[in-house]
DNA sequence: TCCGTCAATTGACCTGTATCAAGTGGGGCG
DNA sequence: CGCCCCACTTGATACAGGTCAATTGACGGA
């Protein structure tokens, strides 16, 4: 574990959440924080272990999931460098309500509550980005709940393919390449499907001209007609 | 609107979000806050309009909802008194992503952002009561997630009626009573289900012998056995 | 080089839940 | 008192998406 070592401040400050915070404040925040190597499958937290800190992946990816009583997983979010989780969990008070686990090596920042409870009461401005950071989070959450109840498995898919692109116009006209960042599985899971529905789903529009499939990359051919894609073509 | 001549400090503090406030707090935030009175399906705000405030049900029932682009309406969230909504979407500055409507004759508190942002840079403590509220409500959105992924209609249905009830041990042995806050169709949208459906699985269970359904009202003959229904019995 | 493992695909089949279409019953209003 | 509207129920039928099982292919280790 050589990486206490690093320059914790200087990592913090490149981070979306902590930008723009004096090098005073980044000091503070580093001593409640340390800095912890991953290996794929390392589990960062499980269900019902109390929460005392909130994390930061700063390389690799991180899956939050949650297991049925039937044994079944259901992936809720993917977490790529530079996103925060368990924050809000650690607000309530409360034991963790999904797990936590590297999907591949992974760079983890993980803050103490303390040090984010003090850093509030020095400056409110904090306080507006920790909240500003939930809300995001919650506000994503909304969307995925609404495309669950409201949109079919083939919209949910070309959904998630067109997600990051900006929406707008018809400037998108060109090809644009998409990489999943995890395993076809892992993105079913993320988006509730089975793993051979999502395959079938993704050959179906390829079949339809309106992707191309080489193993994670998929190039996206014409953004606009995907979007507009009905089944029934 | 006679409303204005209210007491509205006093109406701030017995809600829970500004609970031990003093009154000097309450003042100012007043200052910045409006009560409403709503009729029975007026609107609180719609989809896309500029969001500058957030809001508390003081009394009554409000729904938060979004429209699919084939008409289809599906409810997010039932807004009950004493609980908050938008706070999420003020803080990230976006305009609304739900619809929000009275579902009866309601009370409603409108808070506006830069009363919330000047108190909260006045009192960190504040801060940290906006953040227990949204964390609050995230944490029961991924409790949705996890119950639409992981969880039959069935075995939301019975979560639903179970919430609650403290899940602790046989002390759950008698009889309770659950009152549907709002219309089946409402609460089945919730669910994630459709009316007809909801329907069915109520009456499965009154004819498996777990619950009794008169109208709006349902007793739940044993909530442990309730918890533990699988529909091959 | 061969084997074991694991991700992805494909086919056949099945089921939970939606959809469509009639009822039923009660409660407010003329 | 009678009518109509609305919430709810009930039945028949359809289908999106799940399940199970077998196959392929890529990769890493011995």
């Amino acid at each position: 574990m050589d990486v206490r070592a690093f320059d914790l401040p200087r990592y913090l400050s490149v981070l979306p959440l902590f930008g723009d915070m004096t090098s005073v404040e980044l000091e503070r925040l580093a001593d409640g924080s340390q800095m912890r190597r991953l290996a794929r499958g390392d589990m960062v937290f499980r269900v019902g272990q109390p929460c005392e800190e909130f994390h930061v992946t700063v390389v690799g990816q991180v899956k939050l999931f949650a297991i049925s009583v039937a044994g079944q997983e259901k992936v809720i979010e993917l977490i790529g460098p530079g996103q925060s989780f368990a924050e809000a969990i650690m607000f309530i008070g409360m034991a963790y309500i999904v797990n936590a686990q590297a999907l591949t090596d992974t760079l983890l920042l993980t803050v103490s509550k303390q040090a984010v409870l003090d850093e509030i009461s020095h400056d409110p401005r904090f306080a507006l980005r920790m909240l500003a950071g939930i809300s995001r989070r919650l506000h994503g959450l909304v969307r995925d709940v609404q495309g669950y109840a409201l949109h079919s498995g083939q919209q949910r898919v070309i959904g998630y393919l067109l997600r990051g692109l900006d929406g707008e116009s018809g400037t998108e006209a060109g090809e644009v390449m998409v990489s999943l960042p995890v395993s076809k599985s892992t993105v079913a899971s993320r988006l509730s499907l089975t793993p051979e529905y999502f395959s079938r789903v993704l050959h179906e529009l390829e079949s339809a001209g309106l992707i191309e499939i080489e193993k994670r990359d998929i190039r996206i051919l014409d953004a606009n007609r995907l979007a507009r894609y009905q089944p029934g073509s």
